[in-house]
DNA sequence: TTGCCTACTGTACACCTGGACAGTAGGGAA
DNA sequence: TTCCCTACTGTCCAGGTGTACAGTAGGCAA
């Protein structure tokens, strides 16, 4: 019958990966409290003891799967001149979200802090302080932290529209719509 | 000994009440899923039986407790010139979340529409369509529910940095100086 | 080939949830 | 006072969760 082969394989560094992608795709869609580690491990292909053995614990596995690359975050946004700073920021973000399909960590955060975890929470204020030391370098603003967290709060809820309720105009809009949308907001948020 | 009266008093409509005032409470705290009949009803000073008897079910009690007055929302904020608008709408939301100390029926919806509750959705989309549907009579620019969504989202992502994050620059300024950004950025992303 | 370390599986368990339901008692009608 | 409707309680249950752990079997070293 259709049982290929219930061959057991060896390759931790693989399934260990497998299990990250599939975590982070889960956490994304669900949140952390409706994300189940059978689930996971149902899309990792592998049984959920393995993901405990390899993770420990549910929330370990949560921080090893989302937490965000702070510097794939803001890479090439900071050179070139600041007056186009805001169009390279909504490039950046747009294109990092669409890429990701809908399990882009950041996602995962937005739809765990939401239910109020913990994790969730520190690793979003950490992006946020990455975000103000890295703008920091490039902009003279006395309210700049303030106004990086407008920003950051701005983005969350285009992305909270966009990606989590999924519909209305801003779910419907082209990338580079909502790109050039992004690009006037966060101009005057940061400069007016 | 403390157990002053188990005399069991009779009062179905400020019962009934008492448990949707401890839903929007508990729902806004914890998200949809991670709030329990079990603890509403014990904040409410009930049973959870009862909770069940009167609304059959988590979900039912969710709606009943959540749906927001749309006209409450709105109220006084459509009258007066229309360069005034952003403000008004500025100033109306920051109130009426400071008011509820952090039990806003929005702020349970944002919860729970992240982790994926289609009641929360369907509510905001609602909200969303209400929102429209006024600025429509006052305003007249081709692309509004656009404009109006996306306002909608600027409004989400601050009340989520704001309150459900609970933490950085934008959780710490006055109501205010709050009010005075969100006019700003409102405004360009009306008319801009 | 033999042996052994460890990646991997499957079962088991304690806990908590939403919901069902049989029973209890308040309080107005008669 | 008596009666009865129903607001209210407490118990019970099936289902699903995270985690612990005993066992199984790959595959490299010898």
């Amino acid at each position: 019958m259709s049982h290929p082969s219930p061959r057991r394989t060896r390759d931790p560094a693989r399934k260990q990966a497998a299990i990250l992608a599939a975590a982070r795709a889960v956490f994304a869609e669900r949140g952390y409290e409706n994300a189940t580690i059978r689930e996971i491990a149902r899309r990792a292909g592998v049984t959920h003891g393995l993901v405990v053995l390899h993770f420990s614990t549910k929330e370990q596995l949560f921080v090893a799967a989302t937490t965000p690359d702070p510097e794939s975050l803001f890479k090439g946004v900071l050179d070139d001149d600041v007056t186009k700073l805001p169009e390279r920021i909504a490039a950046s973000f747009v294109h990092r979200m669409e890429a990701s399909d809908g399990a882009d960590p950041v996602i995962a955060l937005i739809r765990s802090a939401a239910g109020d975890q913990q994790a969730a929470k520190a690793l979003l204020q950490t992006l946020q302080q990455t975000a103000v030391d890295g703008y920091a370098r490039v902009l003279d603003i006395p309210d700049l932290a303030t106004r990086v967290n407008m920003m950051g709060a701005h983005l969350i809820g285009v992305a909270f529209s966009r990606y989590v309720l999924a519909d209305g105009p801003v779910a419907a809009m082209s990338p580079d719509e909502l790109i050039a949308r992004l690009t006037t907001t966060i101009r005057t948020i940061l400069f007016d």
